[in-house]
DNA sequence: GTAAAAATAGCACGACCGTTCGATTTGTCG
DNA sequence: CGACAAATCGAACGGTCGTGCTATTTTTAC
């Protein structure tokens, strides 16, 4: 209606690369601070009033940037998935495809499990708290798992075509019992403090790739010129 | 001080076999809701108030029979053992020595985790829920965790004893892999929604017997009569 | 510098929590 | 039945929580 055309838009809507203002700052060492938090006691345990007690804030100010605490947690698992993915994910890229790949990939996801021994993992927390929460918050953990999870499908795919595991590899089994290592590791190593569970992941990795790897798939003293079990 | 010979213990303590009080039987109806109310939502999320208006009573009611909520959980915690070996341990030692029991004791514990795809299972959520929370609670999760665990392990030895597995099996490293399946299996199943993980845990746990079996322990192609690996 | 806008603080509300305490009902036993 | 004990209730307290509202401060843009 009005005739004013110097609609100024003061801070133009995603300006992708501009020196961060202040909001945006403060916000991200919010959501660092959180991730801190949620790791330790989890995402539902991670409360607005001891965030901004860390941050030292007022817990307003701390709200005023997400709106809600859901908004938060979602803050939270986005973060998680960004740091996974630059910690395990893209430098295993580097490694050659098959195989080694694949092994990089369980490496540097087994070096972070190690230290989520002591810091927690939220994809492992947040699963218990959210299996029976629907919501925008399981959905986001949901699909960043999944996401994760189906690219470690992936690696074993390749190694699969590479010709280094059989290719009668199931990769959704082969990826089920990967993950299902990892998941034993931090089990026992964090809430039985058992020691010695790194060494056994390690151990029943290398188990797991025997088993599907195309040469010597029972036994080294067999050849890889063999025929398929049921021939 | 007194000289009242005539002390009536109205309730003699620990009468072993006495038709149940009225008070010992509400309490058992309210920590079997209260397993009920936890398995769901988990040991953390359960409240004497959400309790209360399960059992019908009042708040306070439901409180006075333990005194605290942490009472409350640890009574929680001893109601699922003592289910759990009633429904996994026990009706395993029936089968045979050896692999059949084991195998037994396997399928119960998955039959059981399947059910709890569907209702949940404290030792898992109570795991995250605890990890970084020291205290009697933790201690009766960790202790029954560690009982089971250490009678499956037990069953592997008695499979070695019994000359169905090899000989040199390393029953803490095969305790650790089949205990990997059943988190899969919950973690995938429960949490992801991922069908098909019942079969894949089955699957596995073949793998694992497999490798570990002291016939045939590479393929059955192979005769059993060869010489370990490294000879 | 100045004014608009964004960021933050302060305060209060309603809800739920575990727990306490005194009153009251219910069960038990002589 | 009567008396005593056990079981249960009802109300309240102090605490923490997420959230909404209105000031106030700080940052930004011109």
């Amino acid at each position: 209606m009005s005739t004013t055309r110097t609609v100024k838009r003061t801070r133009p809507a995603a300006a992708e690369s501009r020196p961060l203002q202040k909001g945006q700052q403060t916000k991200a060492a919010i959501v660092d601070a959180a991730l801190g938090l949620a790791t330790q006691i989890g995402l539902e345990g991670l409360s607005i009033g001891a965030l901004a007690e860390v941050m030292q804030m007022s817990k307003s100010g701390v709200f005023a940037h997400f709106g809600s605490r859901e908004e938060l947690q979602i803050s939270v698992v986005r973060e998680y998935h960004t740091r996974f993915e630059e910690e395990v994910f893209y430098p295993a890229m580097s490694s050659p495809r098959g195989l080694p790949r694949l092994r990089s990939l369980f490496d540097n996801w087994m070096k972070r499990t190690s230290v989520e021994i002591d810091s927690g993992c939220i994809y492992i927390s947040g699963a218990v708290e959210f299996e029976d929460r629907p919501g925008p918050v399981r959905d986001a953990l949901a699909s960043s798992v999944d996401t994760w999870l189906t690219a470690m499908q992936r690696a074993i795919d390749i190694a699969v075509e590479e010709g280094h595991l059989r290719p009668d590899t199931d990769a959704d089994q082969m990826r089920f019992e990967i993950h299902s290592l990892i998941l034993a590791l931090h089990y026992e190593a964090r809430f039985l403090s058992s020691p010695g569970s790194l060494q056994r992941a390690v151990r029943a990795f290398d188990g797991i790739v025997q088993r599907y790897s195309a040469v010597s798939a029972e036994s080294p003293l067999v050849k890889a010129t063999r025929k398929p079990r049921n021939a």
